[in-house]
RNA sequence: UGGGGCUUCGCCAAGCUGGUUAAGGCACCGGAUUUUGAUUCCGGCAUACCCAGGUUCGAAUCCUGGAGCCCCAGCCA
């Protein structure tokens, strides 16, 4: 994965850029371990802190909250790629701060995902949750300082005295309370001694001010939870706006890459970190939070909301369904890492709100999967090819090349016969304009085998065509020096019917019919796409019955196909189509 | 005049410290190769940068005014 070529510029790399050269991360100081400026005097083992030796260090911060998703893939792609392109470091880190929406299974289930995408944060695993104690001490600072206070309204009241967007806000009647009063109150509150909800811990900051989040934001709030990693050591819980700037400061992040419906939070990002520096808690320079625009993608959904109604209401099978824009759904899909990450690299970064079309990710995974994917033969729609001269008993070897443009990957035998199976829309009774497969007098070559005839075809007495019939020519076999006797334009895929695998093949699509799921103000289960999923029975060429779990093929003339990594057996794989090949005839 | 942000080819996106023929990718359209109607290759593809004024020898880049779109009023993240 080694990438050499230049990095298409961006706004974020600029910034960096323009850090590094003027050395403003030079000093910073890690003793290996997150932590205040207090613990980098010494590190844990009584040696001076080292300079850091990162040149930037950002992270990807996911909430375990739920599966993680192709615009995840985006911020990952982007944090962990940064990092290696400047030879610093990217943190996997847990902001699990909300112990009523966070479970172990995600946390399992995100740390997967990452690593699947091929990033690597050696020893940088951390958990937001693991810094609560300096959090706390950071709070006790802030009151002591008067910057924060206890404020006893309740929810409601809070947000009817907080204003509207157009007009500001009024203090809390608490707002004015010493600050002796509010640490007593929060080390109460901390203890034990309310009930939820009975006080929270605010930012003392401005509440006329145009910005909502200014407005004495909500930093502590008191929360009976067992959470999935402390346990029920605490019954109180820091707030996103608050842990966040923290988390990244403890841990040396240099640039905090976030959403841009984080912009207006940034002016609290900073008035925090530096209200924290001044105490003489943090280092500085301070991280700095970059914001950039959220992946879209056309006929896609990515809110959690509206993907755990396909799940709950069962329209998906499950987070992993192939169809599901989850990384483990893109993974059971046959998607492949690099297609992710050359689609990240494609789309580039920047502040402008941008709707990709889920053509774009489809041909990153094409085009990875065509360099890659070794060619197998597959027949989905099958109907009985009958050489007429082809004799009973008979049959030979062909060979075919595992790929075309790497004949290093060698070739296999596939065994001929006298009844073979080809794809039914490979046969027309009356050919369109333009068709050059079979159709009765006209002559196609059988991919890596030989040249035929056709002589017509078979009907029941419905008109249904049951088999084609045809002649060969012997001396036409691939690979023979009679191979080219004969020209032919078409050329079209078998399998030997009595060799055949006969597997199980699901052919998904897209899972919505329409560019903007739910747009409008419609329900995006009227969007699904009926045939999202079609499970069929297809013949195989014998080779793929040795398929492992997960390996990718391209069926020639097909797509790209995987070996579905849970439903494949030893012998009996199971394969679903990631994406088709591109097709500019039927697209006619 | 609540605050913040965005607007360059069909889709992304460089460029924005003023002077380039306005990068690059994807898509698309030609043509060549091809035992995948695939791939690959070669060629084409913005006198134009949301609009209107202004400054300047010169503006996508600076100034003024305007338009459109997105985000913010959780004790969610």
């Amino acid at each position: 994965m080694a990438d050499t070529d230049a990095k298409a510029s961006n706004f974020i790399r600029n910034i960096i850029d323009a850090d590094l050269a003027a050395n403003k991360f030079a000093q910073r100081r890690w003793s290996g371990q997150p932590g205040p400026a207090t613990s980098l005097k010494v590190s844990h083992g009584g040696t001076p802190s080292e300079i850091d030796t990162a040149k930037i260090r950002t992270r990807f911060p996911p909430e375990p909250n739920g599966y993680l998703h192709y615009g995840h893939a985006k911020s990952i792609c982007l944090n962990f790629g940064l990092a290696l392109d400047y030879a610093g470091a990217c943190h996997l880190r847990f902001d699990d701060t909300n112990p009523e929406k966070e479970e172990q299974e995600y946390v399992d289930s995100i740390v997967d995902a990452v690593k699947w995408l091929g990033f690597d944060w050696g020893p940088n695993l951390y958990y937001a949750s693991n810094y609560f104690d300096w959090m706390y001490e950071f709070a006790e600072y802030l009151i002591q300082s008067g910057n924060a206070y206890v404020d006893s309204q309740s929810a409601d009241e809070m947000r009817a005295s907080r204003g509207t967007l157009t007009e500001g806000g009024k203090a809390s009647p608490y707002r004015s309370r010493s600050a002796a009063e509010s640490l007593a109150l929060f080390r109460r509150m901390k203890a034990g001694e309310f009930a939820d909800g009975a006080h929270v811990l605010r930012a003392k900051i401005d509440m006329a001010s145009g910005n909502i989040n200014l407005r004495d934001p909500a930093i502590y709030r008191i929360k009976r939870a067992t959470h999935h990693n402390t346990g029920d050591k605490w019954c109180l819980y820091p707030m996103y706006t608050y842990a966040h700037p923290i988390e990244d400061a403890l841990e040396n992040i240099t640039h905090s890459i976030c959403t841009l419906e984080f912009e207006d939070q940034r002016p609290f990002y900073d008035w925090l970190l530096d209200k924290l520096a001044e105490g003489g808690l943090l280092q500085r320079p301070l991280p700095q939070q970059i914001e950039f625009a959220r992946l879209n993608l056309s006929y896609v959904v990515l809110s959690k909301r509206k993907l755990i109604q396909l799940v709950e209401e069962k329209r998906v099978d499950g987070w992993d369904d192939p169809r599901m824009p989850t990384l483990v759904g893109a993974r059971r899909r046959g998607f492949t890492p690099e297609g992710f990450r050359r689609f990240a690299e494609m789309i580039g970064v920047a502040k402008a709100d941008a709707w990709i079309d889920m053509s774009v990710l489809e041909g990153c995974m094409r085009d990875h999967m065509n360099e890659t994917a070794e060619r197998r033969i597959a027949v989905l729609d099958p109907v009985k090819l009958v050489i007429e001269n082809y004799p009973e008993e008979d049959e030979e070897l062909c060979e075919a090349p595992n790929h075309p443009q790497k004949p290093e990957l060698g070739k296999r035998p596939i065994p001929f016969s006298k009844e073979l199976w080809i794809e039914r829309e490979d046969f027309a009774e009356t050919p369109p304009k333009g068709y050059f497969r079979l159709f009765p007098g006209n002559t196609v070559r059988l991919r890596y085998g030989f040249v035929v005839k056709c002589t017509g075809c078979v009907k029941d007495d419905t008109g249904h065509i049951t088999a084609v019939h045809c002649i060969y020519l012997p001396e036409t076999k691939s690979g023979t020096p009679g191979a080219d006797s004969v020209k032919v334009k078409g050329n079209i895929h078998w399998v030997s019917a009595k060799h055949a695998y006969a597997a199980e093949v699901r052919l998904y699509d897209r899972l919505f019919k329409v560019e903007s799921p739910g747009a409008g103000g419609r329900d995006v289960i009227d969007d699904l796409n009926p045939e999202s999923k079609r499970v069929i029975t297809a013949q195989l060429e014998p080779a793929l019955k040795d398929a492992q779990a997960e390996e990718r093929f391209q069926f020639e003339r097909h797509g790209y196909f995987v070996a579905d990594r849970i439903d494949s057996k030893s012998g009996t794989p199971v394969f679903n189509r990631a994406v088709t090949l591109k097709d500019s005839w039927t697209a006619k």
